[in-house]
DNA sequence: CCATTTTATATTGATATCAATCTTTTTAGT
DNA sequence: ACTAAAAAGATTGATATCAATATAAAATGG
C-alpha cells in the first residue's frame, strides 16, 4: 500500500515551473526594479509607488480616483490606502468634487510638486542607467511587452466585480 | 515675484515618465498577473506568490530560507512573513537546521504537497490560456527580459546592506 | 418624481513588502 | 581557545495589496 506519494510533483516540475511561470518572473522583476528605485528615490522621500502616483497627478485637472487607479493598475481600496501617507505629508489634497459630491479630485500641492521636481532628477539618472545596462533594445521591447501583458488583464478587480455580478454584463460579449 | 511655479513639472514631462518608467510598468505588469493568478488559484485556496513559494520547495533536500529568498528575489523578513500563514495551515513546515543551528531548513508537509498538486492543473491552464492571449513569441522574450532585470540587481537587501557596511566590501569590485 | 440600479469611494481584515534593529550561532583572526 | 566579525533569521513598524462589504450620491426606468 505504498501509495502515500500519489500526490508528488515531480523536481522537474518544479523547475519547469520556476523557469516558465511569467507571474513569478514578474513579480520578481517587480521586485527588483521597487528595490531599486526606492533605493534611488529614498533621499527624495519617495518611493517608486509614490512617485509613479504623484506623477500622475501632474495634470492641467486634478482627475478622480477612478481613472487614477485604472491607470496605475491597482486596486481603488489600494489607492485610497496608498493616499493616506501622502496626505498626512500635505503633498496631495483630495478634495469633494463639486460637480459630482460621491467623487474626489486629487491633486499636488504646492509642497507635492516641489517634492516631485526634485525627485524627477533621480528617476532620470536611475532610469538612464538602468536601460543602459540592459542589452540594446531590451529597454523598449520590455516595456511594449509589459504593457501588453498589463492591458490583457486591463480590467481592475472592483470593476470585474461590478461586470460578473450586474446588468452591464453585456459588455462581456468581447 | 511670480516665482511660485518655478518647480512645476511640465506636463508633457508627466507622459513621458508614465510611457517610459520601466518600474512603473513592471508594478502594473506584476499588479495584473498577480489578479490573473490569484483569481485562477483561488479555488486551490493559493495565492500566486504561496503557489510559487511552495513550489520553490518542493525539492529533494529541504532549503534554508536564505536561498529561496534570493530565488523569490524577495527580502528574508517578507519569506518569514510568507511562511507565517503556510505554517498555520499545515501545509510547510519550518525546522531547525541539526547542521547549523542558527539556520531553518523549508519543507512542503503531505497535506502542503497534495494542495500544490491540486494547483498544478490550474497553474498550467492559466499559463497556457495567457501564453495564447499574447502575440507569438512573446512569452519567452519577454520572460527572458524579466529575468534580465532580476538578475541586474541580483541581491536582496539584506545581502546589499551586509556588504555595504561590512568587510565583504572587496566583493563590491565588480 | 420615486424606486431601483449603478457608480464612486471608504472601511475592515488578511497578507505582502521592506527598513531598521536585535538575537543567536558560526566563522576567522590571533 | 578567545575575541571580533559575519551570517541566518526573527521582530517591529510602516506602507502596499486586495477581497468583502458598506455608504452615499447620481443615473435610470417606469
Amino acid at each position: 500500500m505504498v501509495m502515500s506519494n500519489s500526490v508528488e510533483i515531480p523536481f522537474s516540475t518544479t523547475l519547469l515551473v520556476r523557469d516558465t511561470c511569467l507571474c513569478l518572473h514578474a513579480q520578481r522583476a517587480a521586485r527588483a526594479l521597487a528595490r531599486l528605485f526606492d533605493d534611488a528615490l529614498r533621499p527624495a522621500g519617495l518611493t517608486n509607488g509614490q512617485f509613479s502616483l504623484m506623477m500622475s497627478l501632474n495634470r492641467p485637472e486634478p482627475p478622480p480616483m477612478g481613472p487614477v487607479a485604472t491607470l496605475l493598475a491597482m486596486d481603488q481600496t489600494t489607492l485610497t490606502a496608498a493616499l493616506k501617507p501622502l496626505q498626512r505629508k500635505g503633498w496631495v489634497s483630495v478634495m469633494e468634487n463639486p460637480k459630482d459630491r460621491r467623487g474626489r479630485l486629487l491633486a499636488l500641492t504646492g509642497e507635492g510638486k516641489a517634492v516631485l521636481a526634485r525627485a524627477l532628477p533621480i528617476w532620470k539618472e536611475t532610469h538612464a542607467a538602468l536601460d543602459q545596462k540592459l542589452p540594446d533594445g531590451s529597454s523598449a521591447r520590455l516595456r511594449q511587452d509589459l504593457q501588453t501583458v498589463s492591458g490583457m488583464t486591463d480590467e481592475t478587480p472592483k470593476t470585474a466585480a461590478r461586470r460578473a455580478s450586474g446588468a452591464t454584463a453585456r459588455v462581456m460579449a468581447e
